[in-house]
RNA sequence: CGGGCCGUAGCUCAGUCUGGUUAGAGCGCCGGGUUGUGGUCCCGGAGGUCGGGGGUUCAAAUCCCCUCGGUCCGCCCA
């Protein structure tokens, strides 16, 4: 008995008919950035382990997730646990004009339990803007990103943003917060407690009831904004407030990765438990690029999860119809010549089209062709085959069926699905 | 890393508590319902070492132990 393979832990495959709404989000995706003046990056599944290790060591990311391991040259490499870091590793490296604006679609690896919507091997789509400052690139990465929710016809999304200031805004917080903390530890959760020295602001995120209501009335990040940060946050906002993307402040929006300053949101499905409803987020990081060796750089930029993408359009019903809408199926019981090339004909001629194998019965095929979801099907027997002529029958309506020519018979369809 | 649930036909599951004839259903698949025609209907068929190993027993899908896998919750994230 040999032994039968499944897929790993935590990963998946993604087969029709599910792959086609994948094809459909992705399609969306490239046209929305695209339409933006974005352009496609395709960057290796596995860098250097010192890349991904820049995101910050507080992250669990880093300190447990990571998929690393040590190739025949004793390279020590990772599998990209998120999108950013690749795409500021090849900015440094290519020192492309700025603002770079690129999006790509990849899988992401982090090494932790699966469950519902959390996998080893998930999917994002994102985009980054690498190499300008300028609020006016956070109000059109974070409108862009809306927009494609949309474009997918989500409509229960709800978004919300925050400041982490500059990065030292955000240390003199920390700092602030890790202090007002630990005045009280004992009113916090027991498991919140050894976040308080490690990671203060993580504790912000917690959904522990105890420690919600210890922490009330923290003191709000963005009582700490320098006037640049104050100044950059509030454009942000009235850029937002123009384009009509409806936002919703939340001053203890604390997000995986350590690298962000200024802006930074998470746009959240409605239809989802809490547990797993963050749909996409983003930041800016101003020393991101820096810390991998480049230039003192700022960039902004998103990643959504396609797989919780999708969990949300199941939770409103969208992004259903995504067959694959075959024009015809060819059906031949003369022994196959006439099919194969009639489905060949008609394919270079822009028609979609599929036939039964095997030289099953007409009864077979026909079922096949039902099944194949198909508008039309086209039939050869010894009939139509000596007078050079195909049978053209309606497999959606209760049109009788018709006798079309062989000769120009492509032509003729084209005419036909017009029509129909 | 802590905890719950589940592994029986390709899929969804019943049967397990109260061991006992050839292990079932629905869907799907294949074939047929006269001369070459799908979707409804009818008939027939293929397909399962009951996750794996060990034990108890005259007898195990069913009871016990071990093991592997899946799934979900917490935490955290996409």
């Amino acid at each position: 008995m040999v032994e039968q393979f499944q897929a790993p832990k935590g990963t998946h495959d993604i087969l029709p008919p599910e792959s086609y709404r994948w094809v459909k989000l992705v399609a969306s995706f490239a046209q929305v950035m695209n339409r933006a003046g974005y352009g496609l990056v395709q960057s290796p599944m596995f860098e250097d382990v010192g890349v991904f290790q820049r995101l910050g060591e507080g992250t669990e990311v880093v300190r447990k997730e990571m998929y690393d391991f040590y190739d025949k040259g004793d390279r020590h490499l990772a599998l990209r646990p998120e999108g950013t870091a690749s795409v500021v590793r090849a900015f440094n490296q290519y020192q492309p004009t700025t603002p770079w604006k690129v999006w790509y679609v990849t899988p992401c690896f982090r090494y932790e339990e699966p469950q519902a919507g959390r996998f080893r091997q998930h999917h994002q789509v994102g985009a980054e803007a690498v190499g300008s400052a300028d609020p006016d690139l956070d109000v059109e990465v974070i409108a862009t990103q809306h927009d494609f929710y949309q474009s997918l016809g989500l409509s229960s999304l709800s978004l919300r943003l925050n400041s982490m200031g500059s990065a030292d805004d955000r240390r003199t917080y920390t700092e602030h917060l890790a202090g007002w903390l630990n005045q009280r530890l004992d009113d916090l959760d027991e498991a919140d407690r050894l976040n308080v020295a490690a990671h203060p602001l993580r504790v912000l995120d917690s959904k522990r009831e105890r420690t919600v209501q210890a922490t009330a009335d923290v003191p709000c990040i963005t009582d700490f904004l320098c006037a640049d940060a104050a100044e950059h946050f509030s454009r942000v906002q009235a850029g937002l407030q123009a384009l009509g993307v409806a936002y919703e402040v939340d001053t203890r929006l604390v997000r995986g990765l350590d690298y962000y300053t200024y802006s930074t949101w998470e746009f959240a499905a409605g239809g989802l438990s809490s547990a797993q409803n963050a749909v996409g987020g983003g930041g800016r990081y101003d020393g991101l690029a820096e810390s991998l060796g480049g230039k003192r750089v700022s960039g902004v930029g998103f990643g959504a999860g396609i797989e919780r993408i999708l969990l949300a359009a199941d939770a409103e019903s969208a992004l259903e119809d995504a067959s694959a809408n075959l024009d015809v199926f060819v059906v031949d019981i003369t022994g196959g010549d006439v099919g194969r090339d009639i489905t060949f004909e008609l394919r270079r001629h822009g028609i979609s089209a599929d036939r039964a194998f095997g030289g099953r019965s007409m009864k077979a095929q026909m079922k096949v062709a039902d099944r194949s979801g198909a508008r039309l099907a086209l039939l050869v027997g010894p009939d139509e085959h000596a007078q050079g002529m195909v049978t053209l029958r309606y497999l959606r309506s209760e049109a009788a069926q018709i006798s079309l020519s062989r000769v120009g018979l492509a032509q003729q369809l084209v005419a036909v699905l017009a029509q129909n």
